[in-house]
DNA sequence: TTGAAAGCGCTAACAG
DNA sequence: CTGTTAGCGCTTTCAA
């Protein structure tokens, strides 16, 4: 199985063609201060001329450290992980991560010997930190992680008391903007199709959504909740549900733009008119939203930032472990998209 | 922006509280025969009180070995990446991989820069090999790797003469035995929806096409070819497209599910039936392909075979480096879904 | 079956 | 400014 890296040069020789010792070539590679011009050049030409590359494993042996951060993927449906969502995430990651010189790697985790895996590969030192994109309240890796002292962020948080440092977005707060928005207009009746309610994410907004349903003096009673999974079809599902249940509903809150979108069509399909009869607001915001029939108004999550406060803070944990838990929570903004 | 591990136990730590010495504590953890049973417990027994997780960099420094491969995607817009084709591959080479003890490492290579850095990345041992996802004709970064004498494999070759070893799909037999049912069904005038034709991939597919009109005795000129990128958007533009030139269409081979789906959108809209009027054959068969109006008839690819033989080829490169380019191409699956 | 010792290639502290 | 030296933690002969 395994496979021995043929002759590599070694620092050592490019010290030895370059005529200098092995500390300044240390130097020159990894652009330290404190060596003379001509001298950096020698070495530069020395390491040209042998095709030289540091050996990682005993630069990380020496520093202690792996410059590179994992970014585990839990999802087990991996429904996540075809969505935009994820690979906007991803993309800003990387870029935020680029700058700072730190490796992304992207590690799917779905069953338990996966998760014994991967915390050896952690812990044994290959990775300086870890990301977590799950958000599920049963996943035990987070735990893990922690108690292995692996500075972590997760990406939204498991509950409202959340042990371990998080990036979420304002998710009570957009639903409540939503809903407000609704109630401006006009709307008496408005349900809501919710994200799997084993998440934190989907109970907040639910609870945004009442929220703003009492401050409004309207009803919001159980029956006109029902719960989605994100997906479109979800969206269908949920709203012939609802729409069952209360015919004269006028407004609804999906999910996301998907499950919305998927609302969209049974409405549609029940002869109600969008949004004259019924107005749709969906979580999300990617080019689905602008290509549904009406392009829908949506509570976007700032994504960018999302990623670049994961990594700060990911820093933040690297460089003073276990001092404390930090925490961050981004704006959530409406996107209107009604002519009405 | 650095990090130290803190004081993680070491082997010769485990050594001293079990009483033996540390080459016994490496054979221990490295599951060596020749260790008496009962020095063996008192070893693990130390490494449990002691919690002790080896430091992977002092092991990949001392056997030259990292015991991971890298999983690189180039897809400059990352459509791919939220398509299904890529999550059942990556769920296909994660599992495999883990069948041998090997830690898959997806890492995102966009710009030039990216590519540099995941180049020394690789070279600098992070990585016994890699595995490429892009097909794209002129991407640098496989020759990058070649050079740099890293067992490589890449998913689809760039050309017909591809110098890297590679497993692909049979393309062109796919599009010809597909072709082969319409001509059968009694259809004359057939267009195709190709995909990106600087894809390899694509070439193919529009090549089997051609094959199989000719052999037909049926016309094909490049009116009956439209180009896409295989997303639903482009399926619904070409077929709009090709409808303009050839309203007498009644068969179509698109690059894949979802651009078939758009035809199938685009097809309605202009009062077709499907697949009484016109008929609709796509590449690649995921969920879609089973929810589109009617189901739709697919050119199947062995996803699970090819990411198997990926990872058997990359491990014989790793075994035995640069004496051989390896190819497999795996043959394509006609899935039939029409009742007519 | 086990212990001791010699590296693996690099960094960093310390002289010079 | 630069060379020397002492590790970083593990594997792997080689003896015992």
């Amino acid at each position: 199985m395994g496979r021995q890296r043929p002759d590599t040069p070694t620092l050592e020789e490019v010290a030895a063609r370059a005529g200098v010792g092995r500390g300044t070539v240390s130097r020159v590679i990894n652009n330290a201060t404190g060596v003379r011009e001509s001298t950096r050049r020698l070495v530069q030409q020395a390491i040209a001329e042998l095709g030289y590359v540091p050996n990682l494993a005993a630069r990380s042996l020496a520093v202690r450290r792996a410059d590179a951060v994992a970014l585990v993927m839990t999802e087990p449906d991996w429904r996540q992980f075809a969505e935009p969502f994820f690979s906007e995430i991803v993309r800003t990651l990387g870029d935020t991560l680029a700058e700072t010189g730190l490796q992304l790697l992207l590690t799917l985790v779905r069953s338990d010997t996966d998760r014994v895996r991967f915390l050896e590969y952690a812990r044994g030192g290959r990775v300086d930190g870890v990301l977590v994109m799950s958000v599920h309240a049963d996943d035990p890796l987070p735990d893990m992680l922690a108690d292995a002292r692996m500075p972590t962020v997760l990406l939204g948080r498991r509950s409202g008391d959340e042990s371990i440092s998080y990036v979420d977005a304002d998710n009570a707060g957009g639903a409540r903007s939503a809903v407000a928005r609704l109630v401006e207009q006009g709307r008496t009746t408005i349900a809501t199709i919710t994200g799997p309610l084993d998440m934190y994410a989907a109970q907040c907004r639910l609870r945004g959504y009442q929220d703003a349903l009492a401050l409004a003096g309207l009803k919001g009673g159980p029956s006109l909740v029902a719960e989605g999974d994100f997906t479109e079809e979800s969206g269908r599902h949920a709203m012939a549900e609802l729409l069952a249940r209360h015919p004269e509903i006028d407004g609804v809150l999906a999910a996301s733009d998907t499950t919305a979108a998927g609302a969209l069509t049974t409405l549609r399909a029940a002869g109600r008119r969008v949004p004259d009869d019924v107005a749709v607001i969906g979580f999300d915001d990617f080019p689905l939203a602008q290509r549904t029939d009406p392009p829908l108004t949506t509570v976007r999550q700032p994504l960018e930032e999302i990623g670049r406060a994961m990594v700060r803070l990911l820093q933040e944990e690297m460089e003073e472990p276990a001092v404390a838990w930090r925490h961050v929570i981004l704006r959530t903004e409406l996107v209107i998209r009604e002519s009405a």
